[in-house]
DNA sequence: GTCTATAAGACGATAGAC
DNA sequence: GTCTATCGTCTTATAGAC
């Protein structure tokens, strides 16, 4: 691509105006000042902003299941996968740019925004027990395990933001990493 | 008390609303259809809608506290006690009063509102902790552990009110449980 | 495809009668 | 203490010139 549109400035800025406070309290008017784009072209492109929200919450489904497919679907051993997957350094303050949406009512009032969040947690849990399962871990324990895995995750977002303390994530993770290592250990 | 006089069914109106759909979300004007009362007698007990979410936010903060402390500090086995507070049944679609309250804009841009939500949190993994302790866990392992297990509730609704599915958060519990188990009998 | 101007209604909050 | 009426601003969205 030789130049940045206005569809996709428009995609862009909408992203990180979602990201930061939310797809219910962000004005088409503000992704139009951040954008820099006028009035008519927003809305030429998206006629209404629920056709912005799908292109934008799209956009960051598919980029933050492309960043966690990457950790978990290498050649490395399959627990260290996991592990990697745990504890990446992530913007604990700012929350889980997927995950803070299951709290928006403004998404999850809207059928087709809510599908894309729920596929891209079923995909994520998908991931992750397919990595346990290659540990040897029975079926059932492994889906059980990849559940608990994405809610310390995103357990750990929450912690941390009500507590404005990016350690109580890290913390966490630790709790349940420690745990799992004992129990893989005993089991090796 | 003898009647519920238009404050409380403010309050109690508020509260209802704030769980269903968010503090940012609700409008002055949905408390007092709701509640019934005019529009006068809502500015004159709250004068703003801070002050409403205010009085709304730290009931739900102390009944949702007032319910984990009772099964954290009973006379029961430490570790059971941690265990019936992860198992405890939940509303898990509709998602934590509390926890929805961190990804809420409304809430966190509010200095007495984000610390009324981090008082809950913080004294939430310090009673789960001092469970933890109990049995016979170093600080340090117990800190870690208590945050994991706060974290496994959080993430479970989250996982919960993603996939629409109130079975991904008992998934994500019982696979911590599991591995909390195992942990404690080699232990004992 | 992009712009300015504006519509119709909800927002938080206030005024002032009763 | 409670009511109705209303203010000024912001919202999503449309109209119509260029």
């Amino acid at each position: 691509m030789v130049t940045t549109d206005a569809r996709d400035r428009l995609i862009a800025s909408a992203q990180r105006l979602f990201a930061s406070q939310g797809v219910g309290p962000t004005s088409p008017r503000q992704v139009l000042e951040v954008s820099g784009v006028g009035q008519g072209s927003l809305y030429h492109h998206f006629p209404t902003k629920h056709d912005l929200a799908l292109a934008a919450v799209g956009a960051s489904v598919a980029e933050a299941l492309a960043v966690a497919r990457a950790e978990l679907d290498d050649d490395s051993p399959a627990l260290d996968r996991v592990v990697a997957y745990l504890e990446r350094p992530r913007d604990a303050l700012g929350g889980c740019t997927i995950g803070r949406l299951t709290s928006d009512q403004a998404v999850m009032d809207d059928d087709d925004l809510r599908d894309v969040v729920t596929a891209y947690f079923v995909r994520l849990v998908g991931s992750v027990a397919a990595a346990l399962r290659e540990t040897g871990l029975p079926d059932d324990a492994a889906r059980d395990l990849a559940h608990t895995a994405v809610a310390v995750v995103q357990g750990g977002y929450v912690l941390a933001r009500a507590t404005g303390d990016p350690g109580a994530m890290r913390a966490a993770v630790r709790g349940f990493v420690t745990l799992l290592g004992r129990t893989t250990k005993e089991d090796a």
